[in-house]
DNA sequence: CTTGACTCTCTAGCCGACTATAGACTTTAA
DNA sequence: TTAAAGTCTATAGTCGGCTAGAGAGTCAAG
């Protein structure tokens, strides 16, 4: 299964080759800066320093980067990438909280869904309503009606900032 | 039409009743600072101001902070409606740019939330992947293949940030 | 007349995930 | 050998929409 994985995710051909930072950053698509910030976060760090302070990664490297992208895909926050590498690096399964996360995005994810289609039939709405009036002429100069129709409706208010 | 909305909108009775920066906080449930900050962004702004430098605003000033509130709950940003405000404070009508705006709006939002059924159904698919796997003793304990396999798996990478 | 509540300006901080810049040093290829 | 390209650290800036605090001045009730 690691075998497996390996030969997915990083070249088992030169297995002791070290890559430096931009290396990596090519490697990867992420850029530079990005992995020393994920540095600064304790998501990666390179297996050894120079003596003048280059960084230098080996390939696992590449699979946390990927890791780290595919996670974020999925809609995960670097701060819960952060929790579940870090239970992995204690030596300790992480599928738990894994399946938790997963389980919260997925409600979360309908909530939203369910929310913006809300939206969505709430600005079709106004759109509606709207498209009758003529466009050159649409209202009084002074107070467009339009707008205050908005804004003075009482069309129930929806928070997005959770 | 303008009656209309001034009966909902905001009091009649007492028309020429100012209102310190406090009492239009507490009328539309907007914080003081909040206030200050839109006046920064120039999308509100006192009608006058007393010697000392107080902020005195008329009922046009709740309207306002209503409709702001309600563009932002339609997922309107603050510079969208600095637009809009804007066009109508030359005295043309802003009925074209909020059609327009909508119009953009409702295209984002099905695109949003396609994406979003599209990543909840790829979460349901790692989930059910799972599921039927013992929680105790998932995986190997130095390498857990559920990271791995959502890692290393060629599964497209969706990208929210536009 | 005092006291407490309000208001003023200005500045800084927050969230998250970066990006950019400055100034110094190191490595690599011609 | 030299010059370009890469790397280092540290700091600051970006986006949006606020919130908090300092320090000073003002207003209104008792």
């Amino acid at each position: 299964m690691i075998a497996v994985v390996k030969q997915v995710c990083c070249e088992v051909s030169s297995p002791k080759k070290l890559l430096k930072i931009g290396e990596l950053a090519k490697q990867t698509d992420v850029a530079v800066g990005t992995i020393r910030y994920y540095e600064g976060l304790g998501l990666i760090k390179p297996v050894e320093r120079s003596e003048s302070g280059y960084r230098y990664y080996d390939c696992e490297a590449i699979n946390r980067l990927q890791f780290i992208k595919k996670a974020q895909s999925l809609q995960f926050s670097l701060s819960e990438i952060q929790q579940v590498l870090g239970i992995r690096s204690q030596g300790d399964p992480a599928c738990p909280l894994v399946r938790d996360l997963l389980k919260q995005k997925i409600a979360h994810l309908e909530e939203q869904i369910y929310r913006m289609k809300q939206l969505k039939d709430e600005l079709e709405a106004y759109q509606q309503r709207w498209e009758n009036r003529p466009l050159d002429n649409p209202c009084n100069k002074e107070l467009c009606s339009l707008i205050e129709e908005v804004a003075c409706s009482d069309i129930p208010v929806h928070n997005f900032r959770d």
